[in-house]
Formats: structure tokens, sequence, C-alpha cells
DNA sequence: AACGACTACAACCGCTCTGCC
DNA sequence: GGGCAGAGCGGTTGTAGTCGT
């Protein structure tokens, strides 16, 4: 299910008026094209006036959100493999939902799409094998159930469904607390070889033994 | 075939942080 | 020190594709 979506702006969803004339909603591809025109000019900084050059309706903050996720050159997208998979697992549990910083230890992924794939894949999978570790007797899994059972009688909203995984912290990150920078070296160009993770992974070890 | 539930992901929102005056 | 603007971050929402009945 990962095909590719493209979502059509707001305005053409709906009719309602837009406000201020800034547009919301999916980017066009000439949108896109402006905008990576302009950034190649200006470089990327000051997105309000990025996104006056590029005659955009588009506020500075939408702007520089789809450069960062989408535009920026070196963005890989999809296919998340099963090293980026076992990093971001292991560096959530140490980190908490500080996107950014595991974004940072993966080269071309963005917090947003860390975030997406955390919420959507990893959330789940970890829900699981908490499960099957029975660490929660008698909690049943709402999610699961909801595909056997019909909606009005179970209601698990997206909210508890992700407030249950954001809350995952590998049993004891609550606890730990510790400075990033000790262990993060942010001038290390090569960011998946996992011999920077060595201080933490054997604590880490304690943990769950997930891989 | 139709419909509703589920899923994935782009994009928005609100808050905090930082730097400048 | 206070106020402001820009940047950054995490949380949340909206939408369309897919799946199951």
């Amino acid at each position: 299910m990962t095909a590719k979506r493209e979502h059509k702006p707001i305005e053409a969803m709906t009719n309602m008026p837009t406000k201020k004339e800034i547009s919301k909603g999916a980017w066009a591809p000439e949108e896109d094209k402006k905008l990576a025109e302009v950034i190649a000019i200006h470089g990327a900084k000051r997105w309000k006036i990025i996104a006056e050059k590029a005659g955009l309706n588009r506020c500075g903050k939408s702007c520089r959100l789809r450069w960062l996720n989408y535009l920026r050159p070196n963005i890989k997208r999809g296919n998340i493999s099963d090293q980026e998979e076992d990093l971001i697992i292991r560096l959530h549990k140490l980190l908490g939902n500080r996107w950014s910083l595991i974004a940072g230890r993966l080269p071309g992924r963005t917090d947003n799409e860390v975030k997406n794939y955390w919420n959507s894949h990893l959330c789940k999978k970890i829900n699981q094998k908490e499960k099957q570790s029975g660490a929660s007797i008698g909690e049943e899994s709402k999610g699961e159930k909801r595909t056997t059972e019909k909606a009005d009688t179970v209601e698990v909203t997206r909210e508890e469904k992700q407030s249950s995984c954001n809350n995952y912290t590998g049993g004891e990150e609550s606890n730990t607390s510790f400075n990033v920078d000790d262990f993060f070296d942010f001038s290390n160009e090569d960011r998946l070889n996992l011999e920077w993770m060595s201080p933490f992974l054997e604590m880490d070890g304690r943990f769950t033994g997930m891989s």
C-alpha cells in the first residue's frame, strides 16, 4: 500500500474560501518547480521572502516544510531498509519522539518521514511484540479487535492508538535521562555507520533485545 | 459492484527556541 | 530584559488508495 498519492489542493476539493488567498493542501508540480528555483537562487533561508519571490500563495512555513520533506536534494523516499528500521527502533527507545534527532542519523530521511513510518508501521510492530512478551495481560489490543468487531462496538480513536505508540519507551526510557550530545557527534558524516551507536547499544542490550 | 473500514503519508497547526534589535 | 520575527519541532488532521465483507 505504498502507492503514490497525489493530493488535490483543498480549494479543488471544497468550496472553502481562501484565507487571504493563502493556498493550502497539496503542492502542484509548478509550485515545486518555482520553489526550487527560488531556493537555488536565494538559498534555503528567509522562508517568508522565498514564498514571496516564488510568487506562491503559500506561507513561508509551508514552503520550508515542502523543501525539507520533499524537494531537498538527496531525499530518499520509501523503501526503509531493515537496517534503518532497526536504527529507528533503537533510537526511539533512547530518544523518545525526538524525530528530528532520529532522522538526523538516517541520511536522506526526514523527521516527518520517520515520524510517519513510526506511527504507521513500527508502533504496531512493537505493540505486537509487547503483547507477545505478555507485558500487558488482559489489556487486549484494541487495534486488533477492530479488525474483528464492528466499529460501533469498539471505539478506538486515532488519538488512542497514537498515544499508545508514542508512549512506548521500551519500558525504561522514561526514567533514563542523559545528555544526547554526550552520545551523538553530529559532525559525523557516516551516519549509518553503527559504530557511533556502540556506547549505548551496550546499554540498550538490557532492553527487550529487539533487533 | 458497492460500501465501509483501514492504512499511508503529505501537509497543517501550535508551540518552543533562538537570534536580533 | 523585553518584544518581535524566523526557524524548527512534534502532534495532529485530511485525503486517497487498498482491503475486506
